[in-house]
DNA sequence: CAGCTCCTCCATAAATCCATGGATTACTGT
DNA sequence: ACAGTAATCCATGGATTTATGGAGGAGCTG
């Protein structure tokens, strides 16, 4: 049939996604969109990018749909299109970790040794409603106003080892930070292992305690 | 090059999966292999690819992992690593489809005028189970072969035309082939419309039904 | 309007990807 | 061993992508 370029455009454009997926760099700032709204000056700085290199990465994740731009002002705030993209993200770190055999020495290499105990999303509920643990967000503070796990006390992973004391010393600690490919948790249960408090991880992080329909509370449109 | 980060590292091996995913042609290949193992040469056929640029792009997508290979006497066969893949690929269109404004248009060019009625999987059970349909496969043979739909009927789009005859008359008919983005059934339940035969199309196709957790019957090994 | 900030656009050079054709490897059958 | 089939490897030219500076546009503030 004479068809043939009407199917060969139709994957051309499916593949606009799959390219945008194709960097890493992109894939880091996709995964620093996944905690909310931020500006290219904002994601330049965290994913240690040039501001006009970070500028044209978040272009192609635009052009692909990935993300939509708003005007605040002066500055711009790049957001994920939707939580569709999110689980995309998801689903690609998922089959990377499962066939690629580079990511998992990868991971462990970033997040360090496998030496810190994780519990279920599950088990979290069930230890705070025992009234026996709490749960701290190590996050970034704009991250968590922009939504966190109902309950959970915000300080961030460069101020914990000064605030040590603002954690009830008789509670275990659940710590969790963006995701499953976030170090901050890690070392946080790591900080407060090496100060004697009792600590774990929760299984991943904010973004798949969203998705997967927990409840969350925050301001996420701003 | 020695100064990568271990984080730019981890993320860099994780676009390697997208990277797999950026170019139409490798997606038409990962959608030809979610309906079963197919050898190099039947792939470059089918998907009108020089033997040389299909092996490479075939490797591309088995570097990435999500494709398998295995040595039959003289030929490889490839085939999709997982139905993790499989759900991958699944998610990657609907992003598309929601977020890149050229798919739409472009779907519709390549599967043409939506004009045929689809139903549901559910509604398929439901007319199969009271007697009043039969399920038409119009996907080639061996695609059949390697799984299809329970009680289902094989005549491939190419020959429907010359088998009419064998599809009951008091029948109602409810065509399928590979996925959302296959033509075959479009193209089978106009060409019955025009024979005067009452025919519906399932929604998208084999590859969704299998990943639904829908019953399957077939040889997928080989 | 002038100055400032934030971001995009443009030009360029290095790197990577893509399609293609000829050579090579792996295996089968006689 | 030899011919034949299936697929990969390799070299090449052309297209695309990427990082990076400098110029330019949009919008706030005084």
């Amino acid at each position: 049939m004479s068809d043939e370029t009407a199917k060969g455009a139709l994957f051309t454009h499916l593949a606009r996604v799959g390219k945008a997926l194709g960097h890493g760099k992109r894939l880091e700032l996709l995964d620093l969109l996944a905690q909310g709204p931020r500006s290219v000056a904002d994601l330049a700085a965290t994913a240690r990018l040039g501001l006009t290199t970070a500028s044209a990465h978040l272009q192609a994740l635009k052009q692909a749909g990935l993300v939509t731009t708003t005007r605040h002002g002066t500055t711009i705030e790049y957001a994920l299109a939707g939580d569709d993209v999110a689980a995309l993200w998801l689903r690609l770190r998922e089959v990377a970790g499962a066939r690629v055999a580079d990511v998992g020495p990868a991971a462990q290499a970033y997040l360090g040794p496998d030496d810190t105990e994780e519990i279920t999303r599950e088990e979290l509920l069930r230890r705070v409603a025992a009234g026996r643990a709490v749960v701290l967000d190590v996050r970034p503070g704009p991250e968590f106003a922009a939504g966190h796990i109902p309950g959970a006390v915000s300080i961030p992973i460069g101020e914990l080892a000064d605030r040590l004391e603002e954690i009830p010393a008789d509670q275990e600690i659940v710590a969790y930070c963006r995701g499953a490919l976030c170090v901050f948790s890690h070392d946080a249960v790591r900080l407060l292992a090496a100060h004697g408090r009792r600590a774990v991880r929760l299984t991943e992080g904010f973004l798949e305690w969203r998705l997967s329909g927990r409840p969350v509370v925050g301001e996420p449109g701003r």
